[in-house]
DNA sequence: TCTGGGGTCCTAGGACCC
DNA sequence: TCTGGGGTCCTAGGACCC
């Protein structure tokens, strides 16, 4: 049996935790720039507020329900899923963390019939040594799972735990499931669906596999496998090292000029080295995108890519930023307002895979350490504590963040004091 | 006026090889 | 006049996830 454990509303249970007044009140968090609703509380829910929309079109309701808001405060987030992700860890035999704050316990070693009193010990403890509010589903198999803990958010009277065992209990679940509620069943695959009138999860079950997987790909099979009760996704412990990494931003302004541009850009090549280096990977290429707004009349937008190969793959900082503005160069026209832009970094290898060049020396011994005691440096003080004059010294403005909240966990001087 | 920031995997099609 | 039958690798784009 897999246990999937979800924490509820997850960044909104993080603010409440360091806010207790905020309990059993409409409470939501933005994402970047204050743009979009990316977590609500119940209460926010029950308002008619959804996920993903964009602030603006709520507002009416957010002042007439006195909706508290926040920014969000990804430290935090952070910081707390560590400290939930710790008590799973010591749960279960094996963990497999999914996203800030998902992950799947791998339950074999547990009698079936005590399933039930785990779950709440888990839950309990959670609550108690966090104050994050969590949902269990146990199932046999991990989109069942996720079956489950759907179940355990929406049904009340469940308390939060769902627990499914046999083929029978797997079909009366799927019965009254939406095909498009189940993992890996997205838009598009949920229109189709519903063309050919199959509008629930059991309903899916039934279909042949060649026509799944003709019409809905190797993953479309893997979900219908998975559905009918039998592991076809597998456990997978420890994460593995990203295979493409991203840093980017939508700017609160929109950016004119070439120069902070090129700021907003080295800073985020600086961020992607530096994830690049804490996994122990060199990049083959780097990538950046530059684009204006996504909603101006489309003869108006602009979006323009330009990537970079190296001989030698690297993960030096000043290397990285200097190939983003010969990228920046192809690419970069007058007269545009620039809303969004991002550094991509592909081919990425290990220490050992990197493939030496013949004609060039490899990085320099100067640069490398150079590199180490400015990671060492950030990593103790705080990041960006030394960083490179290209990144721009007020990247403050670049962004909205009004209704950001202390650092109650990572910082000496956000600490709460309790009177 | 105001619209997030990351990721993964799969597939089709092009360029190229013998 | 007639013009094969295998492959590989790379890229862009789609679909999905949180």
């Amino acid at each position: 049996m897999i246990g999937l454990v979800d924490c509820n509303s997850f960044f909104v249970s993080c603010q409440v935790v360091f806010n207790p007044k905020l309990k059993g009140k409409p409470v939501v968090v933005l994402s970047g720039n204050d743009g979009c609703i990316v977590s609500r509380s119940r209460e926010a829910k029950a308002l008619g507020i959804k996920m993903g929309e964009p602030v603006f079109k709520v507002k009416h309701l957010i002042r007439k329900h006195k909706v508290y808001t926040f920014s969000s405060n990804f430290s935090l987030y952070a910081d707390m899923s560590q400290r939930v992700m710790t008590i799973l860890l010591s749960a279960a035999p094996r963990v497999s963390i999914y996203s800030i704050d998902e992950a799947f316990l791998d339950l074999s070693n547990i009698p079936r019939e005590d399933l039930k009193y785990f779950a709440i010990d888990l839950k309990e403890k959670i609550r108690k040594w966090t104050g994050i509010p969590v949902s269990v589903g146990i199932a046999p198999t991990k989109t069942l799972a996720k079956v489950a803990v759907h179940k355990a958010k929406v049904d009340l009277s469940l308390k939060g735990i769902k627990i499914i065992k046999t083929k029978s209990e797997i079909d009366k679940e799927l019965i009254s499931f939406k095909v498009s509620d189940v993992w890996g069943i997205g838009r598009e695959s949920a229109r189709f669906l519903k063309f050919y009138g199959i509008d629930t999860a059991y309903q899916f079950t039934e279909m042949p596999d060649v026509w799944v997987r003709k019409n809905l790909k190797i993953f479309g099979l893997k979900t219908l496998k998975e559905l009918q009760g039998s592991s076809h996704i597998s456990f997978e412990e420890k994460h593995a090292p990203k295979k493409q990494i991203i840093r980017s931003r939508s700017f609160k302004n929109p950016i004119i000029e070439i120069e902070p541009l090129g700021e907003a850009l080295a800073s985020f090549a600086a961020r992607a080295a530096y994830k690049l280096r804490e996994q122990g990977s060199y990049a083959y290429k780097i990538g950046i995108f530059i684009r204006s707004s996504n909603y101006l009349q489309s003869h108006l937008r602009y979006s323009k890519s330009y990537e970079k190969k190296f001989i030698t793959p690297t993960n030096d900082t000043s290397l990285l930023i200097s190939a983003t503005f010969e990228c920046l160069e192809k690419i970069f026209q007058k007269g545009i307002g620039y809303k969004k832009a991002g550094v991509v970094l592909n081919g990425i290898v290990s220490q050992y895979e990197k493939q030496l060049g013949i004609f060039k020396k490899d990085q320099k011994e100067l640069c490398a350490s150079l590199i180490k005691v400015v990671d060492q440096i950030n990593n103790k003080m705080g990041s960006k504590t030394v960083r490179y004059a290209a990144e721009g010294i007020n990247e403050r403005l670049r962004y909205r963040s009004e209704k950001k909240s202390k650092l109650y966990t990572t910082n000496w001087e956000d600490l709460l004091r309790v009177s």
